[in-house]
DNA sequence: CCAAAAGTGTTCGTGTTACACCCATGT
DNA sequence: ACATGGGTGTAACACGAACACTTTTGG
């Protein structure tokens, strides 16, 4: 029955697989997400989630990478595995197995790509997302799941921040993704306490208030820690 | 180069898709897996997980149900998507990539259907593998630590354990998968203090000690509660 | 009557929460 | 001088951890 169709992928007898990644950032203090607005036969205006066809020589992780780096010029992004997603009726062009992804990025550098390829590709903030195509709307529930189960137990909160940042703007993007007001004092003391950050010798200034320290995080390495 | 071999996968142009089942029971009191002995050729005498090709109508998960009841005659059975392994070189046969998935059984009822396809299908104990081939070792180790992560805060185990069960062997399926004693008196208060459980009006009788009143999970579904 | 497992409360320490004022800078 | 956000401590409470003896059955 899909294979009646005319499409790219009718001439496969085997479901085919694709990446699809949810891509974050933090823009004027709130969480956005990466989406394109298709031109593809079939999808024009629709928005959707970066993603592409996984080739047969190359991983899920190589292929994300590659995607990452062909929407937004981007290397070396954090990248973590959300879950397949297989319906046989995700993709009406052809079976399509889509290994979704959630990827952080720190947004200042994150100067998107213009191709051809798109009508457009554009930062959208969380709260206010427009109709998304095929199942993305689904990957993006699971991403902000995972994402905020991570905020508490992990530094995953490193992948979405500058090196340098201050502890108001670390608790800003916990607010924002969390979408609760927290105690200063106690978020301050809970960070500190850990260990996980060093104040630098830099002050944050120019802010027509007094200068804040700016911190960096210790390691390098992402992993687990009780957090909150 | 991969297409160069002579298998059944190698006229394919595109990675194909398989799931692969890691299937746990308790028997003895003990953590065990299912696992089969293949008689396939280049493989003769290997142990892997339950697993197989992902049929282009059916949803993986349709595929992980259909798996399951061909290994083990079971329906109905608890399934959890893991995450999908797509290394290149994970299967020397062609290009495939395996979503994998834990799976748990009452052991009692689960019966194992010998076929001829395999040269065994039998529980081990966790503790006391054999050497896997693929990737399926690696599998073993993701779905043990999401095993453990979720019997904290979820009601995962209920899907393990017969309808009617003693509360020292609610704690001792805990102290299997987590290998830590833990103390019965905080252990129970834990539980009762969740609401999670009821107790029936059955005892557990002829065990030469005293007899042990029967517990049942209140909630038919699995849900996320903290449970340690 | 002895062995074996069931069942049951309290105390202590740690970590989480709630809460308000002074400080340094830019305008 | 005033507006803005930076920076700091303490007290109440809840939760988890440690700990021992009595009860009921089978043999």
């Amino acid at each position: 029955m899909i294979a009646q169709k005319k499409t790219q992928f009718a001439r496969i007898d085997y479901a085919i697989v694709a990446t699809d990644i949810i891509l974050f950032g933090i823009i004027d203090d709130t969480l956005h997400t990466l989406l394109i607005k298709m031109k593809k036969t079939g999808h024009e205006g629709k928005w959707a989630a970066p993603g592409g066809l996984m080739d047969v020589k190359e991983s899920p992780e190589d292929a994300v990478k590659r995607i990452l780096e062909e929407k937004t010029g981007l290397k070396d992004v954090f990248a973590e595995q959300l879950g397949t997603f297989g319906a046989v009726n995700r993709d009406n062009d052809g079976r399509v197995v889509a290994i979704a992804y959630m990827a952080l990025v720190h947004a200042d550098p994150a100067i998107l790509r213009t191709t051809e390829e798109y009508a457009a590709v554009c930062w959208h903030d969380i709260t206010d997302l427009p109709k998304l195509t095929y199942d993305h709307g689904e990957m993006i529930e699971v991403a902000l799941e995972r994402l905020r189960a991570k905020l508490a137990y992990t530094n995953i909160v490193r992948n979405i921040l500058p090196t340098n940042f201050t502890l108001t703007e670390l608790q800003n993007v916990y607010e924002t993704i969390l979408s609760k007001k927290m105690d200063k004092r106690n978020f301050r003391k809970k960070i500190l306490s850990l260990g996980i950050v060093k104040k630098t010798d830099k002050m944050k200034t120019g802010e027509k208030s007094r200068p804040a320290a700016l911190y960096a995080f210790k390691d390098k390495e992402y992993h687990a820690i009780d957090i909150l």
